[in-house]
DNA sequence: TGTACATCAGTGAACGCGCGTTCACTGATGTAC
DNA sequence: TGTACATCAGTGAACGCGCGTTCACTGATGTAC
């Protein structure tokens, strides 16, 4: 073969990362393949051997970039002592960071609304990886020996950051990190 | 004349309450300006004697389609008893309702992602509206006489209604909408 | 060891289509004479 | 009162362009002999 065993495997997954990453930044509709195989290198044509359609990369790029952070999220809550992780986390997620890179965050907050009009099967995957977010916070709640409805304090991020995204002055913005900051952080009950 | 002198105007407003329908349903760049214009009976050729471009629209429709849920909001809670408006206003935010139908309704959760990547002059004009649902929600709380952050209050609202739609399972995504309701009914203060 | 062949990741042009925008035109009306 | 004209909201075809998708092809490699 001419190339390496994991060579287009590889390639894939450079597709697949791009493709999250872009999707996060200027919204998925806004993404065009041709576009899109070029900045990973690439011309269009040979789009069609790593997926069945352009929904197919959706499904597969939203599922991998949410698993990423979640992933992510994980390894950073474990390096900070119990106890602190729920508010660690709060902070992280509401920092001006993330707000300002959506690349690299929260696919809900940057593609939720997107991926609600988008297809069952695209859905479901992204569902199953809701589940595990919701499932990770649950998890950092008991491990702080918090009470609190994760559900809810998902939901509290995600607006936050999508207000403080939509709102076209620094000081709005940062007064909604901080609203949500406070006012999270706040809510939880030993 | 031809037609009688509110003629026009008529035809503007017709289009731009389809526009915000369909920009919260469908999203903003999936509403194209030809199909627009056949939902409301008129050929393509005729909007740019309305509009200067799409963008202008979509800042018309946003902001004036934000401007009415507001206005139909405060006209709702007038009807309820002081004391009460709050947890009247939760509930029908997290209504299964609204979650069914976002043509009608909230356009933050709707739209609000998909406008943080608009120009600064949509974005201002958006803004502008996201303050003066804010300023309500406080005068709200004043009115029953509770203590909370309207901010706060606001991103859970959103962030609960972005994740409800997102989820492809009816049982999942009522959770959210209890989990939403109760958790920020509990947080409010006397 | 050297050569012919099979493999297959990726190329690049083409397809039909809908996009935002432009523009010459239509035709029903009110106005001027 | 009757006719010619100006107005202007809306029409419909055209523009260049990028879209998702298809497909015949390329060319570097490993394998077979």
């Amino acid at each position: 073969m001419r190339y390496p065993k994991e060579h287009k495997e590889e390639t894939r997954r450079r597709i697949v990362d791009k493709a999250g990453e872009r999707f996060r930044n200027e919204g998925i509709e806004a993404v065009g393949l041709a576009n899109l195989m070029q900045s990973v290198g690439l011309t269009v044509g040979g789009f069609y051997a790593h997926f069945g359609s352009r929904e197919d990369l959706v499904a597969e790029a939203c599922e991998a970039g949410f698993a990423r952070t979640t992933a992510a999220l994980r390894s950073y809550l474990d390096t900070q002592p119990r106890g602190e992780r729920t508010a660690a986390f709060i902070d992280a997620y509401l920092s001006p960071q993330h707000r300002d890179e959506p690349g690299a965050g929260c696919m809900i907050a940057a593609n939720g609304a997107e991926l609600a009009r988008h297809p069952a099967s695209t859905r479901a995957a992204f569902t199953a990886q809701v589940d595990a977010w919701i499932g990770l916070i649950d998890a950092v709640l008991a491990e702080d020996g918090l009470k609190a409805d994760a559900r809810a304090l998902a939901a509290g991020l995600v607006g936050t950051m999508v207000l403080a995204r939509a709102v076209n002055d620094p000081a709005r913005s940062d007064a909604f990190l901080e609203s949500g900051r406070k006012s999270l952080k706040a809510n939880l009950r030993r």
